[in-house]
RNA sequence: GGGCGCAUAGCUCAAGGGCAGAGCACCGUGCUGAUAACGCGGGGGUUCGUGGUUCGAAUCCACGUGCGCCCA
């Protein structure tokens, strides 16, 4: 007789293999045609908000793994949120505009900046922008992310372009807004300011020279500062030298002229000219703060500043500073208070400003400036040198820094600074290290520059009176620009005259002429996004101000999160965002960063077509996001395995469910031995891993879930509960009380994996006969519920002795007394209090899944005998031990149901056990022969 | 060079002064009624290094190494 055609075994249509990359898309074909997210905000409209604004990639290149991990996560707050009855609208965005974008424009074009039409131009480019949202939406859509797909927010969007317009103007009349000069790259041939991205490094030969700098004013006469440049044009323009405080310096006699200079540089320098000089005295730099000298070339008396990147590793330890041609000379400088000297033109020609020089060029000018130092005596050594110089990308000659005029918010106005860091303190920041960081970086940030020398971003709406020669910005211009903005985009600032542009008859504030030219730079871009939330957060687009969440990559810190801190603080005194979550990088299996070089980049496309958009959620989710997130083909790996367990354990809770349906749940009173803690175990999980989900825990949700599938649904409910699924009376008490559970589990489960599993769970959820909605996303969360303790401890002290027990078992599966462990009869002895525990337990067999299972009353004796050589009882703690015994059942194996039993081997059917004999008759099932 | 952070089993993570633990992987094995599944058992550690504090350090302190982010 073939009995396993009279058992109920699983049976359903959710395959053990997932096939995601084959089955993802069906479910997002389902999604999109069933308009799953607006009805999940639909759903919940009148519901309590959970906003969370998304911060725009930059739309250019596909979306890599990191990208993927931010929007995935982004998905799984979201579908929380919704699942959870929150009104919980995810708008995506894109960064538009900005230096990446024209470079690559530039590149297609095979041209450069002032040979283009400026408005064709931003045509190419906003295409360009597009198109890149467009791949990249597709791509975020294919990792299972729900949101507002079709009205995602465009930085190139007229309405938002009028937003950053407005922001800018209500920064401005709140006094935010000045100009100054600041040194930027600067390219004389071609003549225009050049970003980071356009510069390349290449060697170049340029006079080294070692000058003296009177020192003024102080005690010691014919005492000279010792600076080196490689720059001496950039001589003109010094208004400081500077040392490190911490530095060693000497005051040298050469005999010749004495000298200062860092120690360790002494040997060196002075070698140069073969002197031998005696040290006069040494001190650190920071005593030379203050002290005054003149400069040798022009006419002006300059201080000594304290400044941590001079180094002692060439040159004198006396940094020449020009504020106006370099970076770090600048920075220095507005920390010192120094004026930016910036005398050269466009061409690179000195200005009326260096008369002596006047219309040469700049690099033509080093030589003339090295004889003039020699005719003073200043020079006291000149050499020539190669190093590495920036170069313009586009004719590869060498560039210049200069100061040009621009537009900077001011930090320090109307107590921002202040308000910046009180609203950090009231943010919530996950991790907490983050409010640390950021509030490390506004207390030292410099004000904020503004101005792009550049084509693609939205222009700076500010016009310069051709009567007074001063910029004006008023309320008027700036809601005129602003309207015509909003109605025909940026482009209408290049595209019309000034005239056009202002409202009829406007005149100058200051001087009351009517002659205007407007602004030729354009904004930083990460003005652009900095003001996202007052562009997007709007109650007419069902969002609100400010967010509940913003979530990005640590590196934000100095980006968005700062940005939009700013713009906010500024505008509204407050802090655009309540919570900030931040999430670390992705880097290799060693931890190295991905790049094209190492040549260890994994794109999301490739996981994607091997193993689904599934696993790379699980991966977010199951790595701690706040460290780097390290990938590789191993780690995947696991995950993959992870997965299953997770889907076979979903495919057993279908597969027992075949036929059942809701109306046969039994009462809860009506549940039969470890369905019971099975129920109050699932309380447990839910509660576990939704306060997870809400510390934004999701790895130790996720790790929850995947141990309690594992340890106590396969390993132990499940098994146990085979017995009575399979072999019991289809409408047994037995089998529906297993069953009740099982729909309660499954029903639960597939609701609180979701928003990670969001493919498996869907796919298993429209398996459900009983499924009540489209998809499992306009489900509720299941209720939290707090668990009985007593019956988790009670079963957890079970657990303890089961693992013992089958340890025995396995100890006589080794010896080949048994096999499976229904061959096994168990006989347990132990102390009173564990006699007693272990008789509590109706059908202790069934739990161990063997056929017999003896207590034996019997006393002490185990345990007396222990210290006489006997086999000692296996656990012994206090007044407790515990004796088991394994040995091979006598009794015959039940042909249907494999348990043995005594009764197994006698009657009209000898094949089967008693209970099977009836369940056969019961359920009128005969079986096949 | 500076600021912030990280380093525990092959992998992902726990333990935050008191025996270093879980899951996965691996190895062995059972079952053949979850079968590319499932069960059971097992091996596996310089807790990055060095030094210090302490009766006792993965844990606290100092220095160093490696890596990441940001800045120069």
């Amino acid at each position: 007789m073939d009995y396993s055609k009279s058992v109920y075994l699983p049976k359903t249509g959710f395959p053990m293999k997932g096939n995601l990359n084959e089955r993802e898309p069906e479910f997002l074909r389902l999604w999109e045609d069933k308009k799953i997210y607006r009805r999940i905000i639909e759903k919940n409209a009148e519901r309590p908000a959970y906003i969370l604004h998304d911060g725009p990639p930059y739309a250019n290149g596909h979306i890599h793994l990191g990208t993927a991990l931010n929007k995935i996560l982004k998905d799984v707050v979201v579908k929380y949120r919704c699942l959870r009855g929150f009104y919980s609208p995810y708008k995506p965005g894109w960064d538009c505009h900005g230096m990446p974008i024209e470079h690559q424009v530039f590149k297609e074009l095979k041209t450069r900046k002032g040979d283009v039409d400026v408005l064709e131009f931003r045509k190419k480019a906003a295409e360009y922008a597009k198109k890149f949202v467009n791949i990249q939406k597709k791509e975020f859509q294919r990792l299972g992310v729900l949101g507002d797909w079709e009205n995602p927010y465009l930085t190139l969007r007229p309405d938002y372009e009028a937003d950053i317009i407005k922001a800018f103007g209500e920064l401005a009349f709140s006094g935010y807004i000045y100009q100054a000069y600041k040194p930027i790259y600067w390219c004389i041939s071609c003549e225009t300011a050049l970003a980071e991205a356009e510069i390349e490094y290449a060697d170049k030969k340029a006079p080294a020279i070692y000058v003296k700098f009177p020192a003024a004013g102080g005690k010691e006469e014919n005492v000279s500062f010792l600076i080196w440049t490689t720059t001496p044009w950039t001589l003109p323009a010094n208004t400081a030298i500077a040392v490190h405080p911490e530095l060693k310096y000497v005051l040298a006699d050469t005999g010749e002229g004495r000298y200062i200079l860092a120690e360790k540089r002494l040997k060196e320098v002075m070698g140069k000219r073969g002197f031998n000089p005696s040290v006069i005295k040494t001190f650190k730099g920071e005593e030379l703060e203050g002290y005054t000298y003149s400069n040798p070339l022009v006419t002006r008396e300059s201080r000594i500043i304290l400044a941590d990147f001079v180094s002692s590793e060439d040159g004198t330890g006396c940094v020449h500073s020009a504020p106006g041609h370099g970076e770090e000379d600048y920075y220095a400088g507005l920390k010192n208070n120094l004026e930016i000297l910036s005398p050269v033109d466009e061409k690179g020609r000195f200005t009326e400003e260096v008369k002596e020089f006047a219309g040469t060029r700049v690099f033509d000018a080093d030589r003339l400036i090295i004889e003039k130092l020699e005719q003073n005596g200043a020079l006291f050594y000149s050499e020539e040198i190669s190093h590495s110089y920036p170069h313009c990308w586009r004719c590869k000659r060498p560039v210049i820094f200069r100061s040009t005029k621009q537009w900077f918010m001011k930090i320090d106005h109307d107590r921002l600074r202040d308000t910046l860091n009180d609203e950090i303190e009231k943010t919530r920041w996950v991790p907490a290290e983050g409010k640390n960081r950021i509030s490390s970086m506004v207390g030292l940030r410099p004000d904020w520059c503004l101005s792009r020398q550049r084509l693609w971003g939205v222009p700076i709406p500010v016009f310069y009176c051709k009567g007074c020669g001063k910029s004006v910005i008023t309320q008027e211009s700036v809601s005129r620009i602003e309207t015509l903005v909003r109605k025909h985009g940026a482009d209408i600032w290049m595209e019309k005259t000034e005239k056009e542009l202002l409202p009829e008859g406007f005149t100058c504030p200051f001087c009351g002429k009517g002659e205007f030219s407007k602004e030729k730079d354009i904004l930083d871009v990460w003005f652009d996004s900095g003001v996202s939330h007052l562009a997007v957060l709007k109650e007419s687009d069902g969002l609100r101000w400010p967010a509940d969440l913003y979530l990005e990559g640590s590196d934000q810190h100095r980006g968005w999160f700062q940005t939009s801190l700013i713009t906010s603080c500024g505008i509204k005194k407050q802090a655009p965002y309540k919570t900030v979550l931040t999430h670390g990088f992705v880097v290799d299996a060693e931890g190295r960063k991905m790049s094209k070089s190492m040549g260890n980049v994994i794109m999301p496309a490739e996981l994607i077509k091997k193993h689904g958009a599934e696993i790379l959620r699980i991966w977010s989710v199951a790595e701690n996001y706040q460290q780097d997130i390290r990938i590789s083909e191993g780690i995947v790996k696991n995950l993959v395995m992870s997965y299953r367990n997770i889907r076979n354990t979903l495919r057993f809770l279908l597969g027992n469910l075949h036929g059942f349906e809701p109306a046969d749940a039994v009462e809860e009173s009506a549940l039969q031995g470890a369905d019971r803690w099975a129920v109050e175990k699932l309380k447990e999980i839910v509660s576990f891993v939704t306060a997870h989900y809400e510390k934004f825990a999701f790895n130790k949700a996720y790790e929850e879930l995947h141990n309690y599938c594992n340890i106590y649904l396969s390993s132990f409910y499940l098994d146990h509960l085979k017995d009575r699924l399979y072999t019991f009376s289809k409408n047994s008490p037995e089998r529906k009380s297993a069953q009740t559970v099982l729909y309660l589990i499954l029903n639960t489960l597939l609701k609180i994996i979701a928003p990670i599993l969001s493919f498996t769970a869907e796919e298993a959820y429209q398996l459900l006969p009983w499924k009540a909605q489209t998809s499992v996303f306009l489900e509720n969360w299941p209720e939290t519920e707090t668990a009985d303790k007593t019956v988790l401890e009670r079963w957890e002290r079970f657990f303890e002795i089961r693992k013992q027990v089958l340890k025995k078992i396995e100890e006589q599966r080794e010896s080949k007394v048994v096999g499976s462990s229904l061959e096994a009869k168990v006989t347990i002895a132990a102390d009173k209090d564990t006699f007693g525990f272990l008789k509590s337990f109706e059908g202790l067999s069934g739990l161990f899944i063997v056929s017999e299972v003896v207590l034996s009353p019997s006393p002490q004796p185990a345990y007396a005998e222990a210290s006489a050589g006997m086999p000692s009882p296996q656990r012994v703690e206090g007044d407790k031990w515990l004796e088991i015994t394994v040995e091979k059942t006598l009794f015959g194996k039940c042909r249907r149901c494999w348990v043995h039993f005594p009764e197994v081997g006698s009657g009209d059917t000898p094949e089967l056990c008693s209970k099977c004999r009836q369940v056969l008759k019961d359920d009128g099932i005969t079986p096949s022969p």
